[in-house]
DNA sequence: AATCGTTATCGAAGCGCTTCGACAACCTAT
DNA sequence: ATAGGTTGTCGAAGCGCTTCGATAACGATT
């Protein structure tokens, strides 16, 4: 393993001034740096992460909490974890990958032993036990999501009350008078999910506010799921003309199941969806939905917290405004008989 | 931030000592560990990675290199990635998370940092770049997936070749005389990815031994792909009676087809999918398939790699065996008329 | 009683880097 | 010409840990 001694003899100057060469932290005469850099090719010259952690107590490493469930959409999350890794490497960061398994105590690991600069939280919860402890070591951090209490804390999250107000307005806008909302499987409301709850005050706020009835009812992922909770829904509100799902394991399913009962999309029953925009495009009919902008929220993640660990920045809550895409699945609500 | 020394002066013994304690390196009685090991736990000593990784060499980080790209199917993806580093923490490392992006760079900078101990690769092409640059640095490592030339290598996988020859058997066992293969997007074969052409390969071969006619067509992902392929196939050969899907994402869509056209599965259309578990039993068909392991995969990976880094474990090729669950998706083929 | 082997502990060196202060060498202004 | 500033380089200290002798204390062995 070559090391920066071995750079400096090679190019006859000093420890000091290749580290230099390399930091740019002091002025090098151009005939110097290009000795040094020439080495360093030659060589083929890496500094040791490990030592340079230790003089510069910067270990240039992200973390990044996962969550280990995988009741969430998946893909979502592997697309802000990429995302994530990738904008993090453009600023000169390797990423170092945790699961929610080690829960808090992971937190505290990072924070003690130095082996991250900063981390950034997916998943959070409402009320998230990784919290307090983030605000007690102070480590450099930003959360994907939103808990209930963002004091002192940065925040990156699509503005999941704008998106539910967007749904619904959009089939108001049509003339739907009845909106059904196909949510997340029970399991994600009961943990307190922000995203589930906060899309959920959005739609009821902006349905009373524009005087339509909307329905929402929790739905597991899969067929089967979906049919029992379809039936409920028709039964319950037969005249119900507009859908909005924000559980993507389900869309197909919905699709295949309004299709098998004669239900025409968009012509008797429109659907907008909450769901990546690959999904709503290669589903079987081109769905109206609102987009999760995850490789946004990872690059902004990222450069919130570069801009932390570099003294600028600040807490703050960022939300990103949604965006509804119109395609095939949404029309004029069918006329009442 | 709590030091060595501090440990070892706050319990009235010298530095090296506190670092027998916890190395177990040396014996130490059990009065001066009971010490060490409290004044470790009032103080809430965390030891300094860095300094750590500098004296000893050792950085106990593995790095995980997944793909960029996101025409492979993701889930299966981040599971593994999930299962990586869950059991990576099990025997003590951490995760270094690397995109594809970087290419064989990033081997060498991870190499010649000393980042990280050792490396995963996922998504193993079967002449891929970063291959000879693994085998000159003689970096630790593990393929999650089969190039085309493993010496020297250790490698992970699903033996895909047993898998579409299961399939194949399977089928052909009820009476299916034509089968029909709905793969991976062409891009994925043009990739000339292992898995795929494995696959290929066992269907083919097994087909000819049993003397089944069988017909290949690769399909992008999404629904109007689907359709196209199947209606081709169909021209084709109208008397398919038996499908073999290994397209995660085509699997919805093909089974709403199906049904549109009025061809019940399994009775007039056997259908076998290679898909994670979860996709199978979640469809609305709940659907014969052989199950991608992908939990396993990656613990398989870091037992291995760990192997390695202890020195005992050799280069290696695991072949998981294939497993073929039967569900209610395959049947008799319908007597030919 | 002298010797040997254990066992438990300590001190010091060193891992490869960053960074601070020092110091030449030079270039302005007076 | 001289004081004062720049600019470019070097040496040395030190980051927090591991690890290699060395050593002291103590039984066990002759």
């Amino acid at each position: 393993m070559v090391t920066l001694a071995e750079v400096a003899q090679h190019a006859g100057v000093s420890a000091s001034t290749v580290s230099y060469v390399l930091s740019g932290k002091r002025s090098i005469s151009a005939n110097t740096r290009q000795r040094v850099e020439r080495s360093i090719r030659e060589l083929g010259y890496h500094p040791n992460a490990g030592a340079r952690a230790l003089a510069s107590s910067k270990s240039n490493i992200i973390a990044l909490m996962v969550p280990l469930r995988t009741d969430m959409y998946v893909p979502v999350m592997m697309e802000i974890a990429i995302a994530v890794a990738t904008s993090a490497r453009a600023h000169g960061y390797d990423v170092l990958l945790l699961t929610g398994e080690e829960g808090p105590d992971a937190v505290r690991r990072v924070a003690g032993s130095g082996l991250a600069d900063g981390m950034i939280l997916m998943d959070v919860e409402l009320d998230d036990e990784r919290l307090p402890l983030l605000r007690a070591t102070d480590q450099p951090s930003v959360l994907i999501g939103l808990p209930a209490d963002t004091s002192g804390l940065t925040c990156v999250d699509l503005d999941f009350r704008a998106t539910g107000a967007l749904c619904v307005e959009h089939l108001a806008k049509q003339g739907h008078q009845d909106i059904a909302v196909i949510g997340e499987a029970p399991a994600v409301y009961e943990r307190h999910t922000g995203f589930a709850e906060r899309t959920l005050d959005g739609l009821r706020t902006r349905a009373r506010e524009l005087g339509v009835r909307l329905l929402h009812r929790p739905c597991e992922g899969g067929y089967d799921a979906m049919a029992v909770t379809l039936a409920r829904i028709l039964d319950e509100r037969p005249g119900t003309s507009g859908l909005i799902v924000q559980n993507e394991s389900v869309v197909e399913p919905l699709l295949a199941l309004l299709r098998q009962q004669g239900r025409a999309v968009p012509e008797d029953v429109s659907v907008v969806a909450i769901c990546p925009d690959q999904v709503a495009t290669q589903a079987s009919v081109r769905l109206t939905s609102v987009a999760i902008p995850a490789q946004e929220m990872g690059r902004r993640a990222v450069e919130h917290l570069v801009a932390k660990l570099d003294g600028r920045g600040s807490d703050e809550v960022v939300l990103l405004a949604p965006e509804l895409t119109v395609r095939g699945s949404t029309g004029p609500a069918p006329s009442r008989s």
